[in-house]
DNA sequence: AGCTATTCATAAGT
DNA sequence: TACTTATGAATAGCT
């Protein structure tokens, strides 16, 4: 039916598989309402898309959870029990998954690491490592620091030790030309001084964290 | 479509209306293949003729439960009864801490853990957690000897400036007492003195992990 | 159940 | 997305 004949296989053509669907749809449901009125039957007809949207159709004269009865007591299937069972699966599932992450967790902060298998033990040791790396990555940043401090202090020293020996020298000096009658030491001395004295300010700067 | 049209209303005539049922039945059930076949689509159909006689049809890649499991989430009609819903919730809420978990998980270890073993790797485990604790303690004591370092340092620029400020001191009294007040610049010099040779407070500010 | 005239559903095109 | 239309499919009535 159509303009020509078509293979019953998937719709590749994504804008075409659409609009099948939804004609095709409209024909089922058409058809699952005649049927019902027709044949006074009982229809469920539940559809998802491959977009995931649902269209239902449920004959009137019935509900889906009484036809859903109807279907468990005659197939024998039950599907309420079914579902339980299944929830109930999925939570044990689940609560075990979760109850194995909480483990693995502990295990990683080094609580009951005593119990571990192999496998494990390994995949904890290579966190632990990785978390080593990144300690020392940031303790080798700050011993950096710390050594330029030092290094600055040593150059600081290195100058005050300087500057206290050639002021030594500059006194004796003055004292030994005042001493001898002349008294310009002082003017020289100023006009050195400022220059010479001047002490580098020390930037500890020590903050790593980034 | 038929040797001529029918008005969509129950048929009377008890065989016709089982006949009419038979076929259509087909018809529809075909459809449903059809649709999910050429649509990707999940189709559950579950029809009771007014005989009582069941029949259905799922598609194949879901089953009953599982497509009216989608339909409830869809719909949001309960199907089934609180027990059940309570259970659902659960299970959506223990996924959502699983995934939490396992991003926790995923942002301490970088890997995701597979399967288990026995004992043997427990005291590579225990080395590690050693290694550990050791390297952190020889950082420690490294960190300990460096402060003290400095702090020597500290004490020792301290000194020196005070020799500096002192010598300094003696220099100015020694050239105010050579000049006798006729020149004012050794004065002037040594009032700038304490300010210009202050030494900056040497404050590590050493953060550490702990 | 088969058969077939007829209506219906719909694929492709607009 | 909706309409059109040629065509194949579904099926009503009959056997």
């Amino acid at each position: 039916m159509g303009r020509g004949k078509i293979e019953i296989k998937r719709i590749e053509n994504s804008t075409n598989r659409q609009v099948t669907y939804s004609k095709r749809k409209g024909g089922i449901v058409k058809k699952a309402k005649e049927i019902s009125v027709l044949c006074d039957a009982q229809v469920s007809l539940v559809i998802f898309s491959s977009a995931g949207k649902m269209s239902e159709f449920c004959s009137s004269s019935t509900t889906l959870v009484k036809l859903l009865d109807g279907y468990q007591k005659t197939s024998g299937k039950k599907l309420w029990d079914a579902k339980h069972q299944h929830l109930s699966n999925e939570v044990d599932r689940i609560k075990k998954e979760n109850d194995n992450m909480q483990i693995k967790l502990r295990h990683l902060k080094g609580e009951d690491i005593t119990s571990l298998h192999p496998k494990e033990l390994m995949s904890i040791e290579d966190a632990l490592q990785n978390g080593l790396t990144g300690v020392r990555a940031k303790q080798m940043d700050f011993l950096k620091m710390l050594k330029e401090n030092e290094r600055a202090m040593e150059d600081e020293n290195r100058r005050l030790n300087y500057i206290l020996q050639h002021q030594q020298l500059s006194m004796d000096e003055s004292t030994r030309e005042m001493e001898n009658g002349h008294h310009r030491i002082g003017r020289d001395y100023s006009a050195q001084m400022p220059l010479t004295f001047r002490v580098q300010p020390i930037q500890p700067n020590l903050h790593h964290d980034k």
